[in-house]
DNA sequence: GTATCTGCAAATGTTTTGCACTCCA
DNA sequence: TGGAGTGCAAAACATTTGCAGATAC
């Protein structure tokens, strides 16, 4: 059995080929892709693919920490298969995110803030990208 | 004249009832309103007011550095007038924001990273909040 | 007087929901 | 076979836009 196949198990959701083909865009990417780039990259080989199904996946995911649901883009949903410690930049002309390899050791390091569970942190950059400098 | 005109004209914005009302609603606030909220709040004493309005104006100030715009809720734009730097904590069950006073010196200081220029830093904390813990 | 601002309504874009049908276990 | 998953369409929601009329300066 496929590793793809082992985690949806794991994480107790049936296997279905469009839930393979979604973890399949997401394996290794680092495009951090929105709900739309996902969709229209398996509607090529899956035409019944809905949206619906799409969104429904990802959160599933989420939710079983598969993989990591970004806060920076504040147009739309981002998701990011790379669940190991990292930043990220945004955009503010082209609206393009970047992983920002810095040091994560400075994040503190704690369950808990001011009586409140935490379950993730994240740190996020925002400006004007290189390439967009550049211009 | 007022300080809240006097910050309106320095940013280049003409002084009307409407962006007084709203700057009003926002000082000393730490409750880090949505758009929803600050309208609710006016429409009581200015009847005609208009959404559009609102974000016309909170977009403006944002731009003019005047207040901040968080990422840290992605079911809506909330705004905090306190431009100190600080973070905040997302409750994932209730959906309330709240400010984290933790030592910000561990936050990078930096004005370029990886080649993009650095306008703004947000640490973002999630999880369950000290309310929804004790349910 | 004129450019900016306001308010309304319509449009947009993303995300969610309801439901009948399908298919994995 | 039963319950979870899918696809479709409609709904919900936050936000943006276009424009005519009002207002600040």
């Amino acid at each position: 059995m496929k590793d793809e196949q082992k985690k949806l198990k794991a994480w107790g959701l049936r296997i279905t080929p469009q839930r393979l083909a979604i973890l399949d865009v997401l394996r290794g990417n680092r495009t951090h892709p929105s709900v739309e780039k996902i969709y229209e990259e398996i509607v090529r080989k899956y035409p019944t693919l809905s949206m619906a199904t799409v969104y429904n996946t990802l959160s599933k995911l989420v939710k079983g920490r598969g993989i990591q649901e970004l806060d920076i883009d504040p147009k739309k949903r981002r998701f990011d298969p790379c669940t190991s410690p990292h930043h990220h930049f945004y955009c503010q002309t082209c609206g393009e995110v970047y992983d920002i390899d810095y040091d994560t050791a400075f994040v503190p390091n704690m369950k808990r803030i001011g009586g409140h569970k935490i379950e993730t942190i994240q740190v996020n950059f925002r400006g004007k990208c290189k390439a967009c400098s550049k211009k």
